[in-house]
RNA sequence: GCACCCAUAGCUCAGCUGGAUAGAGCGUUGCCCUCCGAAGGCAAAGGUCAGAGGUUCGAAUCCUCUUGGGUGCGCCA
């Protein structure tokens, strides 16, 4: 259920009814009318801004458009009251039943309250992390692994089919430099001293992958030319890697639906045939590109290059597909891979990336652009960087090289939970400041504490309404009388509570995870701020003398936990029954 | 040089994809605190929404320009 737009729809017939008796002239769009909350409480439950939308193309003034419709929605039994007020808004208060009813459609619903229907079982395909298999995910990974991670669960609570997936770099170069690094560990393991050069990666991560190898090949690799062992040790190096960082993604409580490999795409025609299909499309030539201005690179010559025609579709240059020996570009096999998420029918494609591909966003679209035919929108989140702190200070972990923060040290040192929460409560394209004692203080300005302790008290008082005889299942308390939880303060937590629905949409329409923990701080606030009314005002208070009464306002704390549990359920953090 | 992102209270940030008097927390100031669960509560002060134009009934939000920061810019992914 959501109130907002059941709301909506009323005024929408309502219009229509106008438009039927001469009020109105017929036919107006209506898309642009909303309904709510309006910024200021006293103003009432709900605001819509229909007179003001309709005033110019109806040819009429807003206050008399918003007059008749205040006196139309006045008959419905659910709106107490329509008044006009400011440029034309009106403002509409709705009867206590009506906010009564979000309590118990919290409680009926329970962890599928505010699940909604937006996405309408369209296939939705969030791509992220994607990280090069050669090494342990870092800090940075995580924050797009949470976000890519809470945007398909957003996206599935909002009535989107959902497909996770990860994209493994594993045909380019990079994936040579991982198979030579840890040959050199393999030489290590055989008791020979390593040659870390300059350009591999000289993490201990791989000393592990030495040992296997030595324990799989022997001496057998020893002393030979690199065209021997390359491939089969890249392939085993590979393989550990992504080893590590389904681990890894697993300590953070992600899982994957699909692992694509970029090497698959290799050799089985698949980058061709989407290069084909551009070349169909007349978007594929020999040219060459003019130096970016300003930035000459020093070696810069000029160099007939095969070239995709972005420009067609939006980007500011042309892109090379073939480097200038003939072989792919890295663009080319992510071409490829783009057509074939197309190919395998998804209504919208997401790409989480770091805020260091920036570059790379307006190509991709165009690609994807031109080989749907426009039909698939690709939307490309960049997430900006993590700064760590510890105690208010920049923090680094030991300079040796090849060591860095990894996802693992982040999630031992402050749980899966924590590292979730906080890397949601901001937006994806603006720099996070994570303080590894702040996010465990115990505080109101930590937002991960607030909202976890706002569903322990809660918890709290069920267990004590229950030792006082209270049935205090879900079902039971569904079943309470709510007419008389009808105090201002009360009524206002449910319509905290009654926007969740609303949340969610917002949230999901904008791809935006963050908005949930906004949300579900807010929503904390209240419920915090409610439980200090009842220091003054028992009457307020959960816990309560009379049985009867004590149901009812453990039904309202109720179905505050139950929001907050389906809120932390799209971020993946689970919810505590006491704080420790 | 070009492209993209960012700029909101002293600090850290929200701000409903155009709505009413721009909101929280911290910090500051002043009161109150044996209260279901302690880790406080209430209130006040604090703003040229970087700047200038424009669109609109209405702009922090959209467009243009300027300033200041970040990122990126063929044969790395």
């Amino acid at each position: 259920m959501n109130l907002f737009t059941d709301i909506r729809a009323l005024v929408i017939d309502c219009l229509a009814a106008m438009a039927d008796e001469g009020a109105l002239p017929r036919g107006l769009d209506t898309a642009a009318v909303t309904v709510e909350p309006p910024r200021d409480a006293a103003h009432g439950d709900m605001a819509t801004n229909a007179a003001m939308v309709l005033a110019k193309p109806a040819g009429l003034k807003p206050r008399d458009i918003a007059d008749a419709l205040a006196a139309r929605l006045a008959g419905d039994p659910r709106i107490a009251g329509a008044e006009v007020a400011g440029p034309g808004f009106l403002n509409l208060r709705l009867v206590p039943t009506a906010w009564q009813a979000v309590v118990g459609a919290a409680l009926t619903q329970g962890k599928d309250f505010g699940r909604g229907t937006l996405g309408a079982g369209q296939k939705v395909n969030v791509e992220f992390v994607s990280a090069n298999p050669t090494g342990p995910m870092h800090v940075g990974h995580t924050r797009g692994a949470v976000v890519g991670d809470a945007l398909a669960s957003l996206l599935a609570f909002a009535g989107w089919d959902v497909t996770r997936e990860y994209y493994i770099n594993d045909g380019g170069a990079q994936v040579n430099v991982l198979a030579r690094s840890a040959y050199e560990r393999y030489r290590e393991a055989n008791g020979l001293t390593p040659e870390i050069r300059e350009g591999l990666y000289p993490g201990d991560y791989l000393v592990p992958v030495g040992v296997a190898l030595k324990d799989r090949y022997g001496a057998a690799l020893l002393d030979q030319p690199e065209e021997v062992w390359l491939a089969d040790v890249r392939e085993f190096a590979t393989e550990a890697m992504m080893a590590m960082i389904r681990e890894d993604l697993a300590v953070l409580g992600v899982t994957m639906d699909v692992y694509s490999s970029e090497k698959a795409l290799y050799g089985t025609g698949q980058i061709e045939a989407a290069i084909d299909e551009l070349r169909s499309k007349g978007l594929i030539y020999e040219g060459v590109l003019e130096p970016p201005k300003g930035k000459t690179p020093d070696d810069w010559e000029p160099r007939e290059q095969t070239l995709f025609r972005s420009t067609a579709h939006g980007d500011d240059v042309d892109r090379p597909v073939k480097k200038s020996d003939g072989s792919w570009t890295y663009f080319a096999p992510d071409i490829a891979y783009h057509y074939d998420k197309v190919k395998r029918g998804f209504d919208l494609l997401i790409d989480i990336l770091g805020a260091d591909h920036g570059g790379y966003v307006k190509r991709m679209k165009a690609a994807v652009s031109a080989l749907s035919g426009g039909r698939v929108p690709l939307d490309i989140k960049l997430v900006q960087l993590v700064k760590l702190f510890k105690n208010g200070e920049p923090f680094k972990m030991s300079k040796r090289a090849g060591t860095f923060v990894t996802l693992r040290d982040v999630v031992e040192m402050v749980g899966p939970d924590v590292t979730r929460f906080v890397m949601l409560t901001r937006k994806n394209d603006a720099a996070l400041d994570f303080d590894f004692d702040k996010v465990l203080e115990q505080s109101r300005d930590n937002p991960v504490w607030y909202v976890q302790y706002a569903h322990a008290r809660i918890a709290s008082v069920l267990r004590k309404a229950a030792e006082a005889g209270v049935d205090t299942s879900d079902a039971a308390l569904a079943g309470a009388d709510l007419a008389t939880l009808d105090h201002p303060a009360e009524l206002a937590l449910m319509r905290k509570m009654g926007d969740w629905p609303r949340q969610v949409e917002i949230a999901a329409r904008a791809n935006e995870p963050h908005r949930i923990a906004g949300y579900l701080t807010e929503l904390a606030a209240d419920l915090h701020g409610h439980w200090n009314k009842g220091n003054e005002e028992t009457a307020l208070r959960f816990v309560q003398d009379d049985v009867a009464v004590m149901t009812r306002k453990i039904a309202l704390a109720r179905a505050v936990g139950v929001v907050i549990s389906a809120g932390l359920a799209i971020l993946g953090v689970t919810p505590v029954e006491e704080m420790r």
